[in-house]
DNA sequence: CCACTAACTTTACGCGCGTAAAATTTTTGT
DNA sequence: ACAAAAATTTTACGCGCGTAAAGTTAGTGG
């Protein structure tokens, strides 16, 4: 038979590089539209075939072509997501979760960043199209994004909004519970010592910032406290030095009204905490500190500021695992209505306050 | 008037999406094979052709897909890069700006992290491989990557290796000068106090850390110091956590038999700042401070420690640009023999030492 | 054992574009 | 203005794979 022939044919192209995938079918024995269906999904041949198909794959290691894969379909296996500055490390962290959860759903995650810079945001999503992807988990820039083309990208390509709500564009919203934070860790602040003031920016970035700043508000006054904001200059995404410059602007103002300060998010805070010693200014909860730092976010690098920062942390867990499997429903068709999903936080207490 | 029916007409021609460059060609008045050639090198065609195609690119947002373009090039202009661990802000940043110069010099540049695991980083060399990019720019993950894959991928894709190296593998390797790094900051701190121990992890990630191991003992033997070095236990890539545990046990064990310490990198200095911290130890150079501090590496949240941390800072644009030129070169088949650029750093001097 | 169904093979077409070759047009140099 | 050179158009094929249709083989239950 010519199955004598195969076997020889087999052989001789062992360590040859296989093309394409007709040339893999042959030497696997198997029909080339077989060996699509299997790539395809793994599961939709008989166990036999796969079996025969995996072994001649453990031989001559090929793998089809992406380009000419996504090609033909209609809905690729691409993910993308976007974040507004990877520098950060809590986008970076949360990207990163997200990346494994694509992943082990069998989607091609392709990670972009938008550095901070709107015009670096409307780049991502035009180059985002050309991948035609399945879909993408969005944690827009905020205020400096445009809302247009954020809105014309949503309605064009299935796109789920993550950490920062801009509207009730895409699939669904899914981020923290940005009042919950706030409201938590200004409670136990207010229990624990003298009520905070506000440490903020002027002009945020982010939504999120509005909110916590309403939050804090409500909270003060459902608490009977005197509610002091602090709104500190800078634009941009340099949180750190802005919270240093306008940490230094407020203790010459006399802005701090009270010992204890909860700032708006925790590398502002980082950024108080370096204008604190600078100043000379013992930060904590000691007999022999005179102020009192909190930050919002459970930023990875909190745990190592000098004092360590307390805080009120995102689940990174939570977040991302409802996120990617919102978007991931949402392909697979289960479409639902736009809904909003905030996730708490937990108060991570360290010295700082 | 009949200019809003124009307008309106616009408008619907304008929704109407192009299928392809057939369509594209058909209605900007070009044959389609020209209206390929200007895609690949818009000024290979006639001006007068050109602002025809452009002027229709206007009306109608026609992009030719990615997928049937890299199909069928022998050169994709897609390029890879390769960081070990993204949300470590230093490799964020040099990636950031590895990735504006591949989109400036015209091709399609993805991020991948290894997230500080060697299968991680194994896996994102295979997906790398499907991507079939034209080149490659690397940073391995160090002493735990797998050698043979990184030696294989090199061989296979035009690979230039940065940050840190492994052997002489792929195009060239780009880095920082560690030597340079320790000798200049131990030349300072020898010359401005007591000459400094030096603190490092026993086992650490990267190659970069013996070289600037070595260059501390070459110092002080040069400068007739007697050399002390402090090797802490600790795996993987959370470096703060190590350096604190660390150094909480050299404060313990009486280690530091200087009142100066030199980190092997800012991570680990960051971790000894928050044991120091944690100890009531005060760091600087202040006539009140028992200890000074410094770090390598330029981190970016270095300027906002307390103290702020006195470091030797990598150069980021040379080194990325460096890199970033010497594959492009590469991809333009300017051959060169292996080589190793090590770029300077540049003292930062702050309050830490 | 047969009938039936699920799985597979064969055959064939199309996706969107790169690219080559030959024919035609436009531009350039003088 | 005319011939040579350059650019463009026409025509045609191929890339690697998805996928549909029809025929064939292998598994299923009774």
């Amino acid at each position: 038979m010519d199955g004598e022939r195969k076997e020889a044919a087999r052989r001789r192209v062992r360590m040859a590089k296989i093309k394409n995938m007709e040339e893999f079918a042959a030497i696997s024995g198997i029909s080339r539209p077989t060996v699509s269906k299997y790539f395809n999904d793994p599961g939709s041949v008989r166990p036999r075939t796969r079996a025969r198909i995996e072994e001649a794959l453990k031989e001559h290691d090929y793998r089809p072509n992406i380009y000419a894969v996504n090609q033909n379909r209609k809905l690729t296996k691409a993910v993308g997501i976007v974040v507004p500055l990877l520098v950060d490390p809590y986008f970076a962290e949360i990207a990163r979760k997200l990346e494994r959860r694509c992943i082990e759903a069998g989607y091609r995650p392709t990670l972009f960043s938008a550095h901070g810079q709107a015009d670096h945001e409307v780049e991502v999503l035009e180059s985002l199209r050309g991948l035609k992807p399945a879909g993408v988990l969005l944690a827009p820039l905020g205020r400096s994004s445009d809302h247009a083309v954020l809105e014309k990208f949503c309605a064009d390509v299935p796109t789920l909004i993550f950490d920062s709500s801009v509207g009730e564009f895409g699939l669904s919203f899914v981020g923290s519970d940005n009042r919950q934070f706030t409201t938590h860790i200004t409670d136990y602040l207010c229990r624990t010592g003298e009520p905070p003031c506000f440490f903020e920016m002027k002009t945020p970035a982010n939504p999120n910032a509005h909110r916590r700043r309403q939050a804090y508000l409500d909270a003060m006054e459902q608490f009977g406290q005197p509610a002091k904001v602090i709104s500190v200059e800078g634009e941009g995404w340099a949180f750190e030095e802005i919270g240093r410059q306008g940490g230094h602007k407020a203790f010459e103002d006399g802005a701090f009204s009270t010992n204890t300060v909860l700032c708006s998010n925790d590398r502002l805070a980082i950024g108080l905490l370096t204008a604190c010693y600078e100043r000379g200014i013992k930060v904590g909860r000691g007999a022999d500190c005179s102020i009192r730092v909190a930050g919002q976010d459970g930023h990875p690098h909190s745990r190592f500021t000098c004092p360590p920062l307390t805080t009120i942390s995102h689940d990174y867990d939570t977040v991302s695992r409802t996120a990617a499997d919102s978007l991931f429903a949402a392909i697979d068709g289960h479409v639902t209505p736009w809904k909003s999903t905030r996730i708490e936080g937990k108060l991570t207490l360290r010295s700082s306050a």
